[in-house]
DNA sequence: AATAAAATATGATTTCAATCATATTTGCGA
DNA sequence: TCGCAAATATGATTGAAATCATATTTTATT
């Protein structure tokens, strides 16, 4: 259920916490008791700045951990915030800790972790810095991106769904994507040849 | 010089390497042999995808690090390739392998490395989220991310330079911001006010 | 000190995605 | 199976950022 290698945590380390909409997971400067593995629902994390602002810095959902790096610091460094009904599970930091210290396989499989999230949020990173629709969809799709409903697509790629209903129209005419049923779509091989001449 | 944890890496398993431009760091699906440092230049990742595709995943620059992930597999999914003239530093990906393994410093300070770096890219990612010109700006400045050149400011968070001109122009307007000197501009302590009304 | 190059800044115009609106299809629960 | 909600889809309009243009100031170079 955890992914891994929070599979591997012993049960006592893991405390199911279930938060009502605008419940307080955690509060900026309050003292870290661990990270958090969303099962359902959807968290704010928020920093209040000098200033006087609030920046949402992130947003997690079902089936994401959160506050890893929390793990690493005496206090939380911004709010964490259930937007909606949550159910999570916290993992204690003190004995994630001492896992990575002493369980060899343990700290290979969090730095893989590690890694290959940071290689994902890169990937999305360049992908936003596509400013054309069209372009942006392509992209994704071609980086396998697409898989649920369109509407979470566009979401997730920052578009509007008309947008992207739009720029799918555009991209099946170009034949560099074939419309293989309502709201399913792939690359072409044609594409292929197009981009060599 | 090197970021930490790298720093502990012993020299030997450091191997400075130079690019011209266009040169080939490595080509998907070769074996890997670790990651890199950018002491100075630009590094494309870049795949290729089944449909023929080439799209790029990420871009490295200087006092980077790139291709963390190939540590915890055989071959590199993409290829490395030198935008401009390179200096890198490329750490042996067994030597690291192995002290995250038996170096538990090491093995903490990796993990941390990766999970601040995560906790970057999301703060990122949700910044890019912001639509308006002018609500990114500010949420930019407020969050301590303009602190060299508008132009690099402006490309680093998506929008043109003239956009940032303008969009700073106006958060002075409405004394959001105030211009402490040419190119140079801080929150106010009024904004603190506003929001509180 | 003179000149060139880059950064800052703002104006005019265009473009393209957001927004608003509406129709159709699909899927789901009563 | 009927009705309703959600997803898909497209049309019309608006708005805001990109683009193109140009002036000024600063910094770097000779």
């Amino acid at each position: 259920m955890l992914p891994k290698p929070f599979d591997l945590i012993p049960t006592k380390a893991h405390h199911p916490r279930r938060f009502d909409k605008n419940g307080l997971v955690f509060r900026q400067g309050g003292k870290t008791r661990g990270l958090f593995f969303v099962i359902d629902g959807c968290i704010e994390l928020r920093r209040f700045t000098e200033a006087g602002q609030t920046i949402t810095i992130h947003r997690a959902r079902s089936s994401e951990t959160f506050a890893e790096a929390s793990l690493f610091s005496q206090t939380y460094h911004c709010d964490g915030i259930a937007t909606c009904e949550s159910n999570l599970v916290e993992l204690d930091r003190s004995i994630i800790l001492e896992k990575i210290q002493n369980d060899p396989n343990f700290a290979l499989a969090i730095a893989k972790r590690f890694a290959q999230q940071n290689q994902y949020y890169r990937r999305k990173l360049e992908l936003l810095a596509i400013k054309s629709a069209e372009d942006r969809i392509y992209t994704a799709i071609v980086d396998g991106l697409f898989t649920g409903k369109i509407k979470a697509f566009a979401t997730d790629i920052g578009l509007t769904h008309e947008a992207v209903y739009r720029g799918l129209a555009k991209l099946v005419d170009k034949s560099l994507l074939i419309k293989t049923g309502r709201g399913k779509y792939a690359p072409t091989t044609t594409a292929k040849n197009l981009l060599l001449i």
